[in-house]
DNA sequence: AATGAATGCAAGTGCATACTTGCATGTTCG
DNA sequence: CGAACATGCAAGTATGCACTTGCATTCATT
């Protein structure tokens, strides 16, 4: 008896199929060959192809950050928790590379699929922006526009893990660059916010 | 008599429609009608469908940025340079919003369409990063990663192109938010690369 | 006006796809 | 063991798709 049971077997293969060829290029035979099992058991548990689709998508969820996580970990240290939400970030979507390339490939196509690629950056945009507001209510950081410097972090981050969806680069000197790029990033946006007098002297505050 | 011949009018109608639903979802039916033409003539014209979207592919060439016209444009004041790379990258973008769209599409189903997404950025990279070589070399900036740093560049504004295209977002604020995310990135890598005692000294120099 | 090229119209072909039907076999549980 | 449930096998259906064929019409040029 296989370690998991039918249904999830052809969760798996789909989310695989799907994330390589698309859903188009994913047929209900070649999907259930992937799984194991006769096509007609496909259709048995899910009843069509669009509602297997629609399951496998609703399953990334399981994978996501949840912010409340993200903040027992928060230090108020502008650089250590900007490495960190950028670090667990990257982890996640690595993870998350299927969905996103489903998501991309789909998207375009229809603009509700979009949200395969959303779900998690918007959130996460959303609180680093929060983040960001409490420290300039502190006078920690300066005012800036939070919303947008939330938006590039984590778009840079995106387009990072995008290269690595089969978008044409060597996928190990992309990994291989990933520290660096983090830590250049989160650099870059320390020198962005911090009060100019305050950038070497309060080590841990930023 | 239309001011386009036949055999433009298709390739354009396939252009939009490979754009709005991928090659697997565009049928040559659909293709033709939008063109006003028979289906017939559009085989008649390039064989079948794939010499089709071959073509329509080559065509981005057309609108692509040549660094030669670039560099007579560069003044050696980092951040109009960079602001105006910046600029002329998301113009020309703009225009190649559909390409974009197929490239995304398709990439992952078949790697030599990630060519479509980086046939622009690759030489662009290259280019900004020997910029920054010679600027380093003057000792007007400080010696770094200019490969990543020249791929952060424009990742982040390839990240804002992709999200116009029917990534979900509101287009137009997005398009609202150009100019500031533009003023904002190019503020970080003036911050990151200008030597510390010159950054507010030599204003035309960086 | 005649000719050649370009295009339209209508119907058709072969194949692939999502999905269905009928029957049989295997598995699990009380 | 029997019954209910899950799954397999084989064949089939209706539809859509890329592409073809045969004939007719239109357009451009000489």
């Amino acid at each position: 008896m296989s370690k998991l049971n039918t249904r999830e077997r052809i969760m798996e293969a789909a989310l695989s199929m799907f994330s390589e060829r698309g859903y188009e290029g994913s047929s209900t035979r070649d999907i259930a060959e992937r799984a194991g099992v006769n096509e007609i058991t496909l259709f048995r548990h899910f009843g069509n192809k669009e509602n297997l689709f629609r399951e496998v998508l609703s399953r990334q969820g399981a994978t996501s950050l949840l912010t409340e996580e993200l903040d027992e970990r928060l230090s108020g240290c502008l650089r250590e928790d900007l490495t960190f939400l950028a670090q667990r970030y990257l982890e996640v979507q690595y993870k998350n590379i299927d969905y996103i390339r489903i998501g991309v490939m789909e998207a375009p196509r229809n603009p509700a699929f979009a949200n395969v690629i959303h779900v998690i950056p918007e959130r996460l945009e959303a609180h680093l922006a929060e983040y960001m507001a409490k420290l300039a209510a502190q006078h920690v950081i300066r005012n800036r526009n939070f919303k947008l410097l939330a938006r590039m972090f984590y778009g840079q981050l995106f387009h990072h893990v995008l290269m690595m969806c089969s978008f044409g680069d060597d996928v190990i000197s992309l990994q291989n660059e990933s520290s660096e790029m983090v830590d250049t990033l989160v650099s870059m946006f320390v020198q962005t916010l911090t009060i100019d007098d305050e950038k070497g002297m309060r080590s841990c505050t930023v």
